[in-house]
DNA sequence: TATCTCATGTAAGTGGTTACATGATTGC
DNA sequence: GCAATCATGTAACCACTTACATGAGATA
């Protein structure tokens, strides 16, 4: 659904090839959205093929050929539209709990080992983020910051928030599923 | 992916018809795994082709026939794999996120409304939340509760949780707008 | 010699949504 | 008379993953 315009967004802040966008997705966007390089490429062939992009190949010398996209008039009427249109929620899947609760008729200590698991991965991430956040974002840092970065700086904000509320709730599941 | 052990799971508990299962989706296991009835349906159908679970039409006066469902031996050893397999995590999608850094370059007023749009939605939903806990999940009610049913207070944990940060970084969020 | 980066794609399969379809009974 | 509940499904489409594929230059 919204993929195109994650795609539409990017090559509105300024033209680029497929390839670039791909590393954006594995860099800074990725906090909020990913994307595989076959989706990407395939959503620029689509929105080419609907005029929302145009594109014009580039040769470069030692390097493959690449192609510049770049966002067409039509291709920011239809963002702006979608900028103007509710957003969508689609329903949580938590797989985490579904074991959880296939486990729970079966076997107690194969769901703690599964939360002690996932406390190790949260944890781990939640520090990730934070360091990011200490070398990335320090107070005079994002004192003179341009606006898009601190959008991705709300981003991590949101993933540290997030990873937070995550942590202290396996924390809670380990009580209760001790307790059962 | 998962669907399919999702369903598995709740027909482990005790065998049932589609219909029922989607009732489940709609209500408690609502929290964290959502499902429409086509899907239901069309799983449910893959499922008994692959003999992972069985069912028998039942009729009934006054309402149609229904297809009571069963988890066969095959199915209880896949659900047993499924359990025992690492948990896969795939990216968030955040839709808002794009919109915040897509209007950044277009208008700041456009993005403040939609954070207030989303902080009157996620307070409402939390309000929700907090009223069942406090109708359903009451401490002395919680006592004397079946395990099966504490998962599901777990699941509700969660959503409160996730949703109480959620609420802190949407005010966070038009701060830093605010600021821009 | 092997892996990494740059740069692009195809094809098959799974998962999920939206729309369409039927038909009886119960409650306002 | 209108909507909701019970109970099931088909068909088309959109989103996403996994695997396969090419080919040059840079770095270890």
């Amino acid at each position: 659904m919204s993929l195109k315009y994650v795609v539409l967004t990017l090559l509105n802040k300024q033209p680029q090839s497929g390839y670039e966008i791909v590393k954006t997705f594995d860099s800074a966007v990725g906090y909020f959205w990913h994307a595989s390089h076959q989706q990407v490429y395939r959503e620029l062939s689509q929105l080419a093929q609907t005029k929302l992009v145009s594109f014009k190949t580039q040769r470069q010398e030692d390097k493959p050929d690449k192609k510049i996209y770049r966002i067409t008039a039509d291709g920011r009427k239809a963002l702006q539209h979608w900028l103007e249109s509710p957003l969508k929620h689609r329903g949580n899947k938590d797989a985490l709990l579904v074991k959880l609760l296939s486990a729970e008729s079966t076997n107690k200590s194969l769901m703690l080992a599964e939360i002690e698991l996932e406390i190790v991965r949260v944890r781990s991430l939640l520090s990730e983020y934070q360091n990011i956040q200490k070398c990335y974002y320090s107070a005079e840092i994002l004192k003179g910051m341009p606006a898009g970065d601190k959008i991705l700086y709300l981003a991590l904000r949101k993933g540290i928030r997030g990873t937070e509320a995550n942590l202290a709730w396996l924390e809670e599941a380990v009580e209760t599923v001790t307790g059962l």
